[in-house]
DNA sequence: GTCTATATTTAGATAGAC
DNA sequence: GTCTATCTAAATATAGAC
């Protein structure tokens, strides 16, 4: 710990450089991906210099990974703490949506930047296995529609696909959110989302 | 045209350097986006050199932008073929998955290519709006789903969730095969998804 | 913690032989 | 059409002053 001159302390409001490179790199690695993403792109973004994002991430792909982990570890914690509930599937698949369309809406750049991440086929030659991470949040959903399928809550249909849509559109509006097609989250999207999964477009016949 | 000197005539089966060029450079631009693939990768992935690339392509701009109009104009010939028949809108929906779903199998990395392309929140600095061509893919969707609801086959919902729920779907399978994390496309992929997008997931009481 | 150099590698692109 | 050789600009990363 080194001494405080500036006037927040450390876990404060005031944003340190080292935050400001965090959100910027976000940013920039959801819309330009790692390799299209320089480091004088992120220095600016923060308004720092090269060197000092170096010196507080020792390499680009150490950025990265710090970022990444950050972002998936606070997405499974919330999930896993839903899907432990003792709920319905159906109820705690809801606020599982809810709880995702929160976060997408809090900071898209994150998640769209952590879909990018997960999905990209390539992989990226990091120290970790950055994709696992995000298989277990797909697991998540997976088991959830499963439990629920064991129920009788939910009919036979691939799990998988069920757990994949959620995921795909999840990303598909963080990006579209980012690339201004869309000025914001619609508030309801995560009931919309829920609607559809469970009850379908189909008109039904009262 | 220039005087034709090896075994094959123009248009046939042996596959010139100029298709291989193509091909590898929608896998490798699927797997590391524009600006994390170099010419050279794309040579050698195709067993060519650098400027044999640039000799058949001008740029790496170029070389982009040829791949990305070829992919959709082909994916837009089809769906508007098919959304114009005279059948329910439901389907020209399930048809309209099916042949998405065929092209998908047949070059998943042109797809994955063409999604990540057009749901890329940056611009990259091309001469033309690529991102408008795939909204005229995704209008295509919207506006069938829309026209369902005006016949009441549809419930009122928001249209344009459906049809980033069916586009974002097909687009995170494109990633899933190019990523080796699924063998193979589901034969019955299109009307699994028909039966989610239109029915969902909730068992129902007979 | 933050800066101004600068070293080193790799990128996209061109020239010109064959 | 395809190659070898080379140019120029930009990338990541380091050194060292403050």
């Amino acid at each position: 710990m080194t001494k405080v001159k500036s006037s927040a302390p450390h876990g404060a409001a005031s944003e340190t450089a080292r935050e400001r490179i965090l959100r910027a790199a976000a940013r920039l690695y959801a819309s330009r991906g790692f390799e299209g993403t320089s480091l004088r792109q992120v220095a600016e973004a923060a308004a720092v210099t090269k060197p000092l994002v170096l010196y507080h991430f020792e390499s680009k792909e150490r950025l990265f990974s710090t970022l990444l982990r950050e972002a998936v570890d606070q997405y499974r914690r919330k999930a896993q703490g839903i899907v432990a509930r003792p709920e319905s599937a159906a109820e705690r698949l809801r606020d599982l949506l809810r709880a995702q369309v929160a976060e997408l809406d809090a900071a898209p750049e994150v998640m769209a930047f952590a879909y990018e991440a997960m999905t990209m086929p390539g992989m990226l030659p990091l120290g970790f296995d950055y994709k696992a991470e995000g298989r277990q949040l797909f697991g998540i959903y997976v088991r959830l529609i499963e439990e629920g399928q064991r129920r009788g809550e939910f009919r036979a249909t691939d799990p998988r696909c069920v757990a994949g849509i959620a995921i795909a559109t999840l990303g598909l509006y963080a990006n579209a959110v980012l690339a201004g097609d869309l000025g914001r989250i619609p508030k309801d999207l995560g009931d919309v989302l829920y609607g559809l999964l469970t009850q379908g477009v189909e008109a039904r016949r009262s």
